[in-house]
DNA sequence: TCTGGGGTCCTAGGACCC
DNA sequence: TCTGGGGTCCTAGGACCC
């Protein structure tokens, strides 16, 4: 048997129209319906099921543009539910994973496999019943696009999900030439607005023509990333599958405002709910912080936009919560501006470190004991009566800031019981 | 009235040094 | 008259992804 039949290939596996799929699986009648599920704040058009898009509904659509037009055709508006999707999303790798060793959770709702030591004969009819086995197991329907790339792969994604009578899978390999003569550059995994812009200036249309250039001129044009979607359009290999998550370099945690806020009192109460929130995802990432970055807007789609912000690195790793929240606090008053209506504002923490790796630095104090129990304490409560039983004072009581989600359909992960 | 949030990577250009 | 040339490090901002 020759080697060719054993050839690694890459599979991506994405879920169609993934948050509107999950919300069908709890409200059946919204199967067959034009539904689309809006982003925080309920500002733009995030996902959209197949009878949105037939309407022309374009994903990123701010929703204030298109709302007239949503309820004259029926549509269903939906407010996201993150929690919901992510918990879907554990499911659906860990199904991946029960059938493949090499596996990227490549985003919530997308998985690269890489098929290794399949027959070449066999690889489509593995993909097939690993898409009707996700679909019976949990209910979410998906599409898997194979290639001998990762970009490829992406490609052969597209087409299964576009071409109907493909029933979702498909293998690029068989006319992977023509596949790319049809296939527009701005649809290429990599190729941005700006790139695409650019190459068809220069008269650059579609995925085989791009494939073609000179490789000196595509790094020099497109930068490193450009030349890398080259090749790998060519079918050579370059973007390797990253079974393991590679550790996270900055946590942000920022949100619009439902309203304009222009007084000090609201906006610190968000800065401190932002940044007790970035501090329990380090928790639960068992990271610690060199960095502080607090920053604060007013709206970029309205005149005089105007954006103030403020670093700070403190002395030692640490995960202290009281910390990081007088930091905050001492930033936010050096940057805050009166007669400012602020639309956002947000915390980062950067220069994000392992404990093992924080306790070689010298001069390491990592935190304090009592402040490590009594986060401990407060995590245990929450944990057991609810979310966000037992909260910081500095973050306020009444929100006025908080985003709208006028939409949402109330549901708890717990409701969950497909499996 | 109304336009998301969370990430990573790359490059250009300034500062600094020898 | 004549204004080097590299190297490194850092950072802001752009581009891209979902």
């Amino acid at each position: 048997m020759s080697l060719e039949n054993f050839e690694s290939f890459f599979a991506l596996i994405d879920c169609n129209n993934f948050y509107v799929s999950c919300e069908r699986l709890f409200n059946p009648s919204l199967l067959n319906k034009p539904v689309v599920v809006l982003s925080n704040n309920d500002g733009c058009i995030i996902a959209r099921s197949n009878e949105a898009k037939a309407l022309g509904v374009k994903m990123g659509a701010p929703y204030f543009q298109i709302r007239g037009y949503l309820e004259r055709n029926g549509a269903v508006v939906i407010s996201s539910n993150y929690e919901i999707y992510e918990d879907i999303s554990k499911r659906f790798i860990n199904i991946i994973r029960s059938k493949i060793c090499f596996v990227e959770a490549y985003s919530i709702d997308e998985a690269f496999i890489e098929l290794k030591g399949i027959l070449k004969k066999k690889r489509f009819e593995f993909c097939k019943e690993l898409k009707d086995e996700i679909y019976r197991l949990i209910g979410i329907p998906v599409s898997i696009g194979i290639g001998k790339t990762k970009t490829l792969a992406k490609v052969a994604n597209k087409i299964a999900k576009k071409q109907k009578d493909l029933n979702g899978v498909f293998d690029i390999t068989n006319n992977e030439e023509e596949i790319l003569k049809n296939f527009e550059v701005k649809d290429i995994w990599g190729i941005g607005k700006s790139k695409s812009n650019y190459l068809k200036n220069i008269g650059i249309q579609n995925a085989l023509e791009l494939s073609m250039i000179d490789d000196s001129f595509a790094k020099k044009s497109l930068s490193i990333k450009g030349l890398t979607t080259v090749l790998e359009l060519r079918g050579i290999k370059c973007i390797n599958l990253q079974e393991e998550r590679p550790k996270q370099k900055e946590i942000i945690v920022s949100r619009s405002f439902g309203l304009d806020v222009d007084n000090f009192k609201s906006l610190r109460e968000s800065v401190s709910y932002f940044a007790i929130a970035a501090v329990n995802n380090m928790r639960s990432l068992d990271l610690y912080a060199k960095t502080l970055f607090v920053f604060i807007t007013s709206n970029p789609f309205k005149e005089n936009f105007c954006s103030y912000q403020k670093e700070v690195n403190f002395d030692f790793y640490t995960q202290d919560v009281f910390l990081i929240l007088n930091a905050a606090e001492d930033c936010l008053n050096d940057i805050f501006k009166c007669n400012v209506n602020y639309k956002k504002a947000g915390v980062i923490l950067k220069n994000l470190s392992t404990r093992q790796a924080a306790l070689g630095n010298l001069f390491t104090s990592l935190e304090d004991e009592n402040t490590y129990n009594l986060m401990r304490s407060i995590d245990l409560l929450n944990k057991k009566i609810k979310k966000d039983a037992v909260f910081f004072a500095v973050e306020g009581v009444d929100k006025i800031w908080q985003a709208r989600k006028d939409h949402k359909i109330a549901k708890r992960a717990s409701e969950i019981d497909i499996i």
